[in-house]
DNA sequence: AAATATGTGTACTATATACTACACATGACA
DNA sequence: TGTCATGTGTAGTATATAGTACACATATTT
């Protein structure tokens, strides 16, 4: 499924329920012109930027950093996270490339305890 | 220290013990033209991509990750890493980002060593 | 039936990114 | 001293990114 699918999915199911999702309208709330919304929701044009796209997710009540990564993104702050510890980060994500989920979630988990 | 400074720098270290580390070689073996190095390593131009940063860490013996660092990058195979599992991937290293490097190092050799 | 809202086609535009090509003054060296 | 290499100034190019503006046919609402 592309960026533009899943928007235009999630949208009109918002749709039925509230008419207010329409594409102008979504449109007007996140500061974009209706006829490109509609285009990228057709996949006639690529993804919006981060900012759009963020605008966009907090509209739909979903995950940014899931959108923006359908998009060929990634957040801007995990790069400055990352950019600012090369080295360390590089080596880990790359360690944690073929890690299951679960240990990763484990890891997570274990650093917001403090268990280390 | 801004990427161009830091290149010129290391390049120009080379160069006393090595010609071959001039502008216009290091430039042909890199694949830029001479001008364009010159105009790089004193900031007249934003760094290059990222292909020609790599480049530029293999001749130079420099890491690239932080290469790419400097030049506000991050490099795309980390990002694809993080795009196929954005929500797992985003939450870690928001978590890691005020741990200390030492935690950082520790859980990339646990994992390595495959303590989980 | 008239007014209003909706989705979309077409045609642009502005800015950023990532360079090349050529010329030229200066310095090294044979 | 002539040749060759060196660093750099100027000008230009191709492609990508991130949109706008307007018009128009088709619903939907009043």
């Amino acid at each position: 499924m592309t960026f533009g699918e899943y928007i235009r999915e999630h949208r009109e199911a918002l749709k039925e329920q509230d008419r207010r999702f329409s594409v102008r309208q979504v449109a007007q709330r996140i500061g974009v012109e209706p006829a490109y919304l509609s285009k990228i929701e057709r996949g006639d044009v690529a993804p919006p930027s981060e900012a759009k796209i963020r605008a966009l997710a907090e509209e739909l009540g979903e995950d940014p950093d899931v959108l923006l990564a359908m998009a060929g993104k990634v957040s801007s702050d995990l790069q400055e996270i990352i950019r600012k510890r090369p080295q360390l980060f590089a080596d880990l994500i790359r360690q944690l490339k073929s890690a299951p989920d679960h240990a990763i979630l484990r890891i997570a988990r274990d650093v917001r305890d403090g268990d280390w």
